[in-house]
DNA sequence: GTTAGTAGTAAACTAAAGGTTAGTAGTAAC
DNA sequence: GTTACTACTAACCTTTAGTTTACTACTAAC
């Protein structure tokens, strides 16, 4: 006997159905580095593109409007200095994605220890 | 005093790129959906293409390549059933991907409760 | 007065990803 | 003998994502 079907149909639709709403947030190429850069402190415009590498400013700001409006981040301007300075900081909504980075990120170590190791 | 920086910019990079790292074998709109069904016990080529929706034949055999490439998706011929029938197996390797999958999964349900209770 | 940094935007382009349609070759049911 | 299922592949097309270059408007240093 196979015992194959650890989950039924239903049961793997909608497993399937909320990884695709995490990725529908968090999908893309830039999305999750710049939450990365954002909880590691790094706040403002120019800051961000240094840190994050090969990422334009047209991608950045589009990125940036997309994550504001999904909850994660927030824009702050802080009008008191001169020149004008605007911070992007992560949210406490953004927070909760700690345990998807980090899970993210162990398994992206361990998978290039185990590549690096078979040459 | 700010307490901004978390992460120093190294520490910042390299957690970035364990990310980028995992995201190369995981990214893209279907790798990950492919997993969960082939965890969940669905092995067959037009089994996973019924479960998978909006997946094209093209898209679902070349993601399958490239998972087997990176030793997560394995390939098993049938040889003594008529038809020949083909199996694709979730490795041992790619069950080390539950954590990630299960951290996606709860965000992505938490999310589309926030967004629906915003409503 | 030129260079550099601030935070971006506009337009035009390219590359990569994914979708559509059709077709193969074999089996088996109706 | 037509339909349908198996597991795909080829050719072509579209869409989306991302890049490049240039530009704004303001400040400050050299």
């Amino acid at each position: 006997m196979k015992q194959k079907i650890i989950y039924s149909e239903v049961q793997c639709t909608k497993h399937i159905s909320a990884v695709e709403d995490a990725l529908y947030v968090l999908g893309g190429k830039w999305k999750l580095r710049i939450i990365i850069a954002l909880i590691s402190g790094h706040n403002r415009f120019n800051e961000l593109q240094r840190i994050i590498k090969g990422i334009s400013a047209r991608v950045l700001s589009n990125e940036l409007k997309q994550l504001e409006l999904n909850g994660l981040v927030e824009r702050v301007v802080q009008a008191d200095q001169v020149p004008v300075v605007i911070e992007y900081i992560a949210t406490d909504y953004a927070a909760t994605l700690k345990e998807v980075v980090g899970a993210l990120a162990d398994w992206g170590q361990k998978h290039k220890k185990k590549i690096t190791a078979n040459r």
